[in-house]
DNA sequence: CTCTTAATGAAAAGGTTTTTCAGTAAAGAT
DNA sequence: ATCTTTACTGAAAAACCTTTTCATTAAGAG
C-alpha cells in the first residue's frame, strides 16, 4: 500500500482499483497532466477507467493535498503530485515539466506591504512562475 | 473618442457600437466581470450585442493589455480594466471588488532565489491575492 | 461469506469558449 | 454624399471541459 492509498484509508475512503490506477500515473508525475492524460495513461492498467471517475479522484486527492491544481493559459487545469505543506510550481513552457518552490519570506513580505497599502487583509493567494527549464534552454539556446 | 478607443483605432481596429457598450462596462467595472456579466450590461446600451462579439472584444482588450483577465478558482476568468505597466489584482472574496498592485521588487528577488535553486529561467508568473477588502472587514468583523 | 453502502461508468446535462458563415456596417476613397 | 472594400457582427453549431444522475458493482467491515 503506498503513502497515498494509506492517506486515502485514513481519510475513510475505499481503496479501489480505478483509484489506484489514477494515483499510480500521477504520483510520478513530472509535468501537469489534464484528466484527459490521465485517463489514458491509467487506462493502460485498468481498462474500464472512465473520465468521470479520474475527476472524482482528482477532486478527493486535491481535497487531502495529495494532487496540486496548476492553471493553465488555455483555460484548463493540470494536476501535479504535490508535497507537504504549502508550496508553488514552476513550470517549462516548453517542455511542461514542473518543480516546486516555496515563496513563504517574499511573498509574506510582499503581501504586508500590500495589505498596508490597500487596507484589504489578504487570506489565500495563487502564484505560478512559468519559464525554461535547464534542459529546453540548452536546445533553445 | 475615449482613450481606449484611440488605443483600439490605432491597432488598426474599427470603432463599432458594440465595441463601444463593450468598452463603456468594462472602464468602470470595480470587479472582475465574467463575459455574460458583460454582455447584459453592455446590451442595455447595444440591444443587439451577442456574446460572441463580447469574447472577441475581451480578446482584442486582452492583447492591447487594456484588460487583465483574472483565473477564478471555479474555472472562469473574469475580466478588469488593466492600467499601465506589469500589476497584479487582488480581489475581495466577499464583495469581489478589485484593486491592483506592483509586486516588482519582493518578487524579483523571489524569482532569482528560484532560478539559482532550480536551473530554470523564469519569464513569465501568475500572481492574484484574495481577501477581504476594508469595507467587508467592517461588516464581517 | 454476507451485508451495507461507497464507488463506478455510461449517459445526459450544464457551462464556457471557439468556429463557421452569411449578412452588416465602418471608414477611407471618390 | 455615395461608393467600395473588407473588418466586424450575430446566430447557430460545434467543441470542449466538468458535473449530475442513476442503475450497477465491489470494497471492506462484521
Ligand atoms: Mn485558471
Ligand atoms: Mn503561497
Ligand atoms: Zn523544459
Ligand atoms: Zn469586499
Amino acid at each position: 500500500m503506498t503513502e497515498w492509498e494509506q492517506r486515502l484509508a485514513g481519510a475513510g475512503c475505499r481503496i479501489t482499483a480505478p483509484r489506484r490506477a489514477v494515483i499510480a500515473v500521477l504520483m510520478n508525475a513530472d509535468a501537469p497532466l489534464l484528466p484527459q492524460e490521465i485517463l489514458e495513461q491509467a487506462q493502460t492498467v485498468h481498462r474500464k477507467l472512465g473520465l468521470v471517475t479520474v475527476y472524482r479522484t482528482l477532486n478527493l486527492l486535491s481535497e487531502l493535498s495529495l494532487v496540486r491544481r496548476v492553471h493553465r493559459e488555455d483555460g484548463c487545469h493540470g494536476y501535479l503530485p504535490a508535497s507537504a505543506g504549502h508550496r508553488h510550481a514552476l513550470i517549462c513552457r516548453n517542455c511542461h515539466r514542473a518543480v516546486e518552490f516555496t515563496g513563504h519570506n517574499d511573498l509574506h513580505a510582499l503581501i504586508e506591504r500590500v495589505e498596508a497599502r490597500t487596507g484589504y487583509r489578504v487570506d489565500d493567494h495563487l502564484l505560478q512562475l512559468l519559464g525554461l527549464c535547464p534542459h529546453c534552454q540548452e536546445r533553445e539556446g
